[in-house]
Formats: C-alpha cells, structure tokens, sequence
DNA sequence: CGCAAATTTGAGAGCATTCAACTCCTGTGG
DNA sequence: CCACAGGAGTTGAATGCTCTCAAATTTGCG
C-alpha cells in the first residue's frame, strides 16, 4: 500500500542481508536461500511501543530482526512482567511458541523495528529437505536454551553490580558482531526494563550506574553509554579470580 | 557382555514403554516408531553421583531418561557450580549441546538411572523424513525454552519462600504425571542441590522446610516429603492476588 | 561403631528493596 | 514561545530478607 520509494530496502533479500552470518540463513546454499526467501514476509516498520505479537496468541511464524530492538515479556498470573530478553538484529524471536502452539511472551518495539516474518510451518516443510536450514534452526533454538541458562546462573548468584557489569558486556559483545561499536552505544531500553531484567530495583540500577560512572568504569549521559575500563567489568563479571587451573579432584568419570 | 537374565528390561522398546507420551515417539506412527528404536541405545544403568557426560564434551547424542532421576549443572569460570535442572524419566537432555556442538553442562545421576542415548546425526537423518518426530524434537526444545524462562521469573523477582513453593508444586506435578502419587515422593536430591537450583543459601532452604512443616504445608522427614495443604502452596506462588481480571488500559495493538 | 558429609539451628551483618521526595526530559496545548 | 503535565530517572533514609559464620545434630556408609 505505501510507496514504492523504499521499495528496495523494505523487500531486501537475505542473500544481501549482512546479518545473514547471525540469522536463519547460515550453512544455506545459494540455492536453497531462494526457497527460503520466498517464504519470508517484510511487513511495515513496526513503531516503538508497538508489540509484534501478544502473549497468548496463537503460533503462525517466528520472526527476525531487521533493524531495531525489541524486548520481549511475560506477564505472570499476577500481573506483573518478567522481560525475558532484549533482541538485536539478526536475532530470530517467537521460538518459545513451538512448544504449546502459542506465544508465552509478548514482545515490544523498544523503537522503529522492522522484522522478517517466517510463516513456521512453510519454514517446516523446508526443513524436510534443507538439511542446512533445520540444523540452523535447532542451533538456533539451542543457542536460546544455552543463553537462557547462563541468564539463570546470573539471576540465581550474582550481585546487583556483577548482572549490570554482565548485561552490559553482553550488549557490546552484540553491538560489536552487528558492526557497532563496542565501547559506545545507545541503550534502546528504560532503566525500568533493565532493572525488570537483572531482577533488580530501578533505583538499584540508577545507583549501579552512578556508581560504575564515579568509579571511572562507563561514562553514562541517559541512555547514552561509554564503556571506559572493559577489564574491570569483566573482572566483576567472572567473580574474582583470574581463570586459575583448578585440580579437579573430584568423583570418577 | 553383560548376562541375559535381565534382557528384557535393558532392550525395553519404546513401543512398550509407559513414557511414550512424555517422550520423544509423541505423534510418531507406529512404523515410523521401529525406526527410530533401531538408533537407541540403552547402556547400563548409571550409578548415583555418575555423570552421564561432561560439560565440554563433544556433543554426540542427546539422551532419554528411563528411570531415576539426574541433575545438570554448569560451573562457572570461577569454579562454583549452578544447577540448572532436574530431570525425571521421559525428559529429554542435552539439547543444549546442538548450538555449539558440545555440552554446555554436565549431567549427573542423583540415584541409579536408566538412559536411552540417541546419537544426535541419526536422529537428524530420521527427522528428515518422519515429520512428526521433527515437530516433536522442536517442540521439546522450545519446551526447555519456556521451562528456563519461567525459572528465570522465579529467580528474578520472588522471594525464597515462592521459589521453594514453586520447585516443590513443579514437582509434584511431573510425579503426577508419570503416574506417581503428587502428594508423597522422595526428593531425590540434596538441600544443597535445591538451594543452588533455587539461588538461595542451603541453611534459607533448611530454614523454610521447617517453616513450612511448622505451618503444616508440609511433612517432611529428610528427602521423604508430604505435600499436606496444596491451595496455601499455590497461593504462595502465583503471589497474593486471586486471578483478578485487570483491566488492560494499556497501548494499543 | 565411627568418621565424614549432610542437615539443622542460632546470631549478626550486609545488600538490595521500599518508600518518599525531588530533578530532568519530553511533548502538548495555550 | 512558554507553561505545564507526566513519565523517567536520580537520590536519600530506613527496613528487612537472605547470607555468612559458627556450632550442634543427624544421617549415611564403610
């Protein structure tokens, strides 16, 4: 319906796509990327606030990043949020709705976000006969297991300063694989969505900032953000020590 | 090598096996079934405190549980351990190994246990053709997606007491399931396993079981538990409020 | 039976939360 | 252009939940 003007940018290809390394294209062959091309929709950019689907909906398709940010959240019976994740482009979303056919989450443009839409079960049947493509997407799935995991280790143990010290590191590691740079860059997320995340108080992670800031760690103006010693956070990150050789005498096996 | 005398039980099928539904044949035809028991295979039991793999093992195979129970756990590069799960037979492990193609947790047994291993590449080729296995794969990844996201709202944002109350009606429902009473088991793991799966101190754990059998929530006896008043314990997870209709006076979409 | 590990119990300390007030930023309407 | 409303973010003070340390007690197993 809208203008052609971006037509280009708006039905840009995977096969042009520079994420294709992070998304859903990766072990593809150039072949069978147009098969998988031919299933994905690119709808209109999705504006900040918006949700691209609700907790409770009914399963139809996963989806990709293009372009933008998304956090993504539960809302228990009691009616308060969880945000599960916050997603970058490149990143494939809605996989957590496989499991009962329908989404347990809901998720939120943290600003202008244009997806890639993945109808599943056309994406399943391709799955039958590319064996690159469904090996992808169970890594992919994986991977999300495995990021979940290391999410717990860090709910269930850590301080307030080594989540934030975490979160941050994790931010720039993405940025940084997107082509941004890692030492700068712009949260696209509220205090309130960080501190929901980390499990934390919202003053709590206004207080971590400022103190990050006063010990010369960031350089914080808003959502604006410097990292200025990366050493010290990962050091606050791994606990204390330095990844000394541990004699492992334990058990058999 | 072993003898023959207990043949019968080792080379169980899982056309005969009571777990079916909980497992990975769910959805599979019968003949589609024979095939998928052609690439099983069932080793001796694995005695308590063996570990089924290790973390950083190549990945190889993803595995069933047939009977007792196991617990997995990450350790971090600061050497302290994080317990991910507990899992129970019909459960499905090592998924979490696809992303990197080896495990990113170890597995070990809390009591003698029965495996089925699943060597992962032939499993993939099945997958290939039977596509009711493939969606049942997909679907207990995505399962263990939610699962750790729900683990993740436990961790992030309630209180010691929610989180034990949580961990025992979970439980208590997948002993249900696989056909044991949902008000009386054994636990088959520590304190010590709970507290870190639960992110709390052992002695919190100790302290809240007395609370709890003091309160007359619970009978407990060492690992022997009772489960005596179920609606309090609900009424602790799902927070304070009965589920009150709230009036969503949010955005739009 | 006896040691070692697991569990329980007690007391005190600390970190993060909660409550409260205030500032800053943004967008809207006069 | 400016005043104002409202949300987002910051800062301060006090409470409290959970942890840590310490020691007693029980359990498991050789």
């Amino acid at each position: 319906m809208a203008g052609v003007v971006r037509l280009h940018e708006i039905k840009r290809t995977c096969a042009s796509c520079s994420l294709q390394e992070l998304c859903l294209p990766l072990g593809v062959n150039e072949e069978d990327l147009k098969r998988l091309e031919q299933i994905i929709q690119r709808g209109r950019p999705l504006d900040k606030g918006r949700k691209l689907y609700h907790q409770g909906d009914p399963f139809v398709a996963i989806y990709a990043i293009r372009t933008g940010s998304v956090k993504s959240f539960t809302v228990g019976e009691d009616g308060n949020e969880q945000v599960t994740g916050f997603h970058f482009p490149g990143e494939l979303i809605g996989l957590d709705a496989i499991a009962n056919n329908h989404h347990d989450c809901t998720v939120m443009a943290l600003e202008t976000t244009n997806v890639c839409e993945i109808p599943y079960e056309r994406l399943d049947e391709l799955c039958e006969t590319i064996h690159g493509l469904r090996h992808q997407l169970m890594r992919l799935l994986s991977k999300e297991i495995v990021n979940d995991q290391k999410l717990l280790l860090m709910l269930g143990k850590k301080t307030a300063e080594e989540r934030l010290a975490t979160m941050l590191l994790s931010l720039s590691a993405r940025y940084s694989l997107r082509g941004y740079s890692a030492t700068e860059f712009n949260l696209s997320m509220s205090r309130g969505d960080i501190a929901n995340y980390l499990g934390l108080a919202v003053e709590t992670v206004s207080r971590l900032f400022a103190r990050f800031q006063q010990d010369g760690l960031l350089a914080v103006e808003g959502r604006n953000l410097k990292i200025l010693d990366f050493s010290k956070l990962k050091f606050m990150v791994d606990g204390c020590e330095p990844p000394a050789k541990l004699t492992e005498n334990r058990g058999p096996n």
